[in-house]
DNA sequence: AAAGTGGAAATTCTTAACCGTTTTCCGGGA
DNA sequence: TCCCGGAAAACGGTTAAGAATTTCCACTTT
């Protein structure tokens, strides 16, 4: 990513925040000052000041009037809402996928279902199997063609990146796992949409109760 | 809105500028300068660009580098995009209703038609049938308890307002439109959700028909 | 006359300094 | 101990200035 673009300092900003907020370097509840981040950043407050207004709209973080920007705090009620919301949208993008996705993309698919499964067995760390499973997911979203669903639902993803890796750090759930996107991929083969979304659906419902039950500690 | 509440500079410009662009105010593709909003909007450049960041965040701007900031242009299938998603979201939302609306919601999205009813019969103007519409559709949102769901597709909602307009300058779809939320409304009533799914992706297919036929012209 | 070129003007991007307002916090007094 | 008052900190906004880039027009060249 950004290796030849030309980037305005305040993306810079903002994808270091974000990247911080989302991997938990920023905790929840934390104040970002302005000055501060001018010496920690290296730059001036006007890039700062624009990023953050980028994060306050994506939710990240929230803005107490006169008194600054802090890491948006995050209940459980949020995650079980985006839960809710992300399991419609993916049920939505599979149904798509199962008309439109072409041949090419199912091969993709596969191949990345099988580093899925080589990352799980042998025991690589837990970023890596997390980026199989987001590009899994991808290939997916990606074969609907829908620009704005692929958008909302990558966000969403993001926005859950901590609890997904918590949820991943349990190596008895990865069977289940494994075994669903096996259906999932069945499904779109043989363009199955009731089963495909049924699939998924139980996929995204197994997330839930596995976060649920990480987040009661 | 916005009675009581202090709002910073950088908020009033961006509801200004977004309520521009929405409402056609402000052409799809016309470039926003800053010197020149400075001097219609009465304000330094600092409220004017972070008003921007955010604009540029929700898609309503694309950013050049060192070029400066236009109004998003829309294309058909960007629309279609918008539609597939939201149809899907007020699907989730029709469900979700279903099963967690209160019977004072009910009474609400009972009168809410109602006035819908009459400004379609006295011939009210657009904008006016559009704020009853939005609010049937509102009661609904807000009777899911979940707050991202609410945002996300209320943004949709805003995203495709001009399109809407259109949609309902032709007085031969009334009827239908009535029918519809009339049925939906049932639906919550009785608390079935499948058949208030089916009832709401009706309401939006129709739509989406409608916006097809207008954006032909 | 058409096309390419040079350069001035306009605009963005960033830094910097400044001021008013509000919040925070600490220390001193009742 | 609790309250109060003022200094310090931080935000919100304005202004100015300069580097970098794009735009555009007039001028030159073919």
């Amino acid at each position: 990513m950004t290796i030849n673009e030309y980037m305005p300092l305040r993306d810079v900003v903002f994808h270091t925040l974000r990247r911080a907020i989302l991997m938990g370097e920023l905790e929840p509840g934390e104040r970002l000052m302005e000055l501060q981040l001018t010496e920690k950043l290296g730059v001036s407050r006007t890039p700062i000041r624009e990023a953050i207004r980028k994060l306050e709209l994506e939710g990240l973080v929230v803005m107490v009037p006169r008194k600054g920007a802090a890491v948006a705090k995050i209940t459980e009620k949020d995650l079980l809402d985006v839960l809710e919301v992300r399991c419609s949208l993916e049920e939505l993008a599979v149904e798509l996928a199962c008309e439109r996705i072409s041949e090419e993309a199912l091969q993709l698919l596969e191949n990345s279902m099988k580093e899925f499964q080589e990352s799980l067995s042998s025991g690589k760390d837990i970023t890596a199997i997390a980026e199989k499973d987001v590009q899994f997911h991808d290939i997916i979203f990606e074969a609907t063609g829908n620009r704005r669903l692929i958008q909302m639902v990558s966000n969403l993803q993001e926005q859950m990146y901590r609890y997904r890796i918590e949820h991943l750090k349990n190596p008895d759930t990865y069977p289940q796992i494994l075994q669903e996107h096996e259906e999932i991929l069945a499904c779109l083969v043989k363009r199955e949409r009731e089963t495909a979304r049924a699939a998924i659906r139980r996929h995204i419902t197994n997330q839930v109760e596995e976060v649920r039950r990480t987040i009661q500690d």
